[in-house]
RNA sequence: GGCAGGGUGGCUCAGUGGUACGGCGGAGGAUUGCAAAUCCUUUAUUCGCGAGUUCGAUUCUCGCCCCUGCCUCCA
């Protein structure tokens, strides 16, 4: 079966098919630099980085964008709190974010855009919006977006005008012709950065950023457009206003959300304060746990942070981790994916199934070598459906011992043991056993040796 | 109020018009000096509730209940 994805833009699953032969397009919309990034946005990235593994091992040239928004509101607020330049802060979160990307194994994309480096190209689409009548400057010296310019608004949300306003949590802005009218170009005010325009000097609103950086980097339509499911409304629905009012024709051709991540029942955000960075989480679990959780839900559907679901990610991998030190000192050969893998895959990146079928590898693979049979193409699969999920990557002995000081005690309790064992000396040998394990440590007496781990 | 997405075993998470994948946990067995790890067997007359369509529905349709999100910044 070939690739199908689920469409947002239909709200249903197609066939993929990319708009040039053998290239993909794809853009997603990353972060705006002022903070650390939390576990909602680890989600994000690792889901697309599985997109983007999956896109190119089924052979696409995949030309993968993904921004920073460098220039806002929080931005200017963040910076002044901590007395700092705003291009220091930004620069910094940057360093902070490919630290975190690199920590989970995301690959960096082909291209990471800056908006504040692309003000030409704004400026360009904001222009183009203007003479076509879709934006006006208002009283207050902004340039707003005229929602009502535009025919398909609301499409991509399923929501009509009308029924936004009806329910519009919006203040009334006297300077707007209507209440959703969004802000294509805010007039600086003093003390802001602010670069040059045809309405004087200021700075681009968030939605124009995406839809310029990506038509440039991308063409005026390309293939994928990603992001989580809270921009659908109403930056992403802006961006479509944006782009193909401006352009003239299609944006992006296929749209895909992934859902958030919640807490006890409830969506993990900055303004409820009920996040977890990135970063608190890797102080107590190995990055691989982090990938390992969010794969094991689909993509789409909400998932629930604890600690408890963290630790069930945890044993998952140590299962797989535990097969692959089987396999150590055996080499694998390039290979590929089993078919029912693709076939997950394919099915809008269905990695919980995949994940089931890379369980049920692992166990062929540990049976075959129970029973001394030939496994070597499990191997291979095996081998290579964990890298594209990009887990079970490390070394099996560094996962389960950890890269501390005291291996060298723990080992020669371990000689001393299987001396006692050796002597039949079990009373001995389960002393030495009981010790290491109030330290944690477990061991494992297997045909070739008795191997540990941290329990 | 409008719109979107959900409700599957003790927990978690897939899936399908013909009684349900995987992981965790539980039980039993093999293996082991005993463990650990691994393997085998087992663990949902049942997929929120009601009705309809059908030979047959958890899967399709309709209604209802409940949960979450978006409609303001948000991955």
């Amino acid at each position: 079966m070939s690739l199908q994805l689920h469409n947002s833009l239909v709200g249903k699953k197609q066939p993929f098919a990319p708009l040039h032969e053998g290239k993909v397009g794809m853009y997603v919309c990353g972060v705006t630099v002022y903070d650390y990034c939390h576990v909602g946005h680890a989600r994000v990235m690792i889901v697309f980085d599985v997109v983007y593994r999956w896109l190119k091992k089924l052979g696409y040239d995949v030309n993968y964008v993904r921004n920073f928004t460098d220039i806002d509101d929080k931005i200017i607020a963040r910076a002044a709190e901590r007395n700092i330049d705003i291009d220091t802060l930004t620069d910094d979160m940057i360093t902070e974010f490919h630290q975190d990307m690199d920590a989970l194994g995301c690959l960096r994309p082909s291209l990471e855009p800056r908006a504040t480096t692309h003000m030409g190209s704004m400026i360009a689409m904001i222009e183009a919006l203007i003479a076509r009548d879709c934006a006006y400057v208002s009283e207050s010296g902004d340039v707003l977006y005229s929602v009502r310019s535009f025919d398909g608004y609301g499409k991509l949300s399923g929501k009509n005008i009308d029924d936004l306003e009806s329910g519009s949590r919006v203040d009334v802005d006297d300077s707007k012709r209507d209440p959703l009218d969004f802000v294509l170009w805010k007039r600086a005010k003093e003390g802001e950065p602010s670069w040059d325009s045809p309405w004087g000097a200021g700075r681009p609103g968030w939605h124009i950023e995406c839809s310029a950086m990506s038509c440039e980097h991308l063409g005026n339509t390309f293939d994928i457009h990603g992001g989580g499911m809270d921009l659908k409304f109403p930056h992403h629905e802006n961006e479509i206003a944006q782009a193909c009012a401006a352009n003239g024709g299609d944006f992006a051709r296929f749209w895909l959300h992934n859902g958030f991540v919640n807490i006890n029942a409830e969506k993990m955000s900055k303004s409820l304060g009920n996040f977890f960075t990135i970063r608190e989480v890797l102080k107590k679990y190995q990055p691989e746990v982090l990938r390992m959780f969010v794969l094991g839900t689909h993509y789409r559907s909400p998932l629930d942070f604890s600690d408890q679901a963290l630790d069930v990610a945890k044993v998952g991998l140590d299962r797989l981790y535990e097969t692959k030190r089987r396999l150590a000192g055996k080499t694998v050969e390039e290979s590929n994916v089993t078919e029912a893998f693709a076939a997950a895959l394919n099915d809008d990146f269905n990695t919980p199934e995949g994940l089931a079928e890379l369980f049920e590898c692992s166990r062929r693979i540990n049976k075959g070598l129970d029973n001394n049979v030939d496994i070597s193409l499990d191997i291979q699969h095996f081998s290579a459906m964990s890298a594209l999920l990009g887990i079970v990557q490390q070394d099996a002995e560094t996962w389960f011992q950890g890269d501390s000081d005291d291996s060298a005690a723990i080992e020669a309790l371990i000689v001393e043991r299987t001396e006692a064992k050796k002597a039949r000396d079990f009373a001995r040998s389960d002393v030495i056993r009981d010790e290491l394990a109030a330290q944690g440590i477990v061991l494992e007496d297997g045909a070739s040796g008795t191997t540990w781990k941290r329990g």
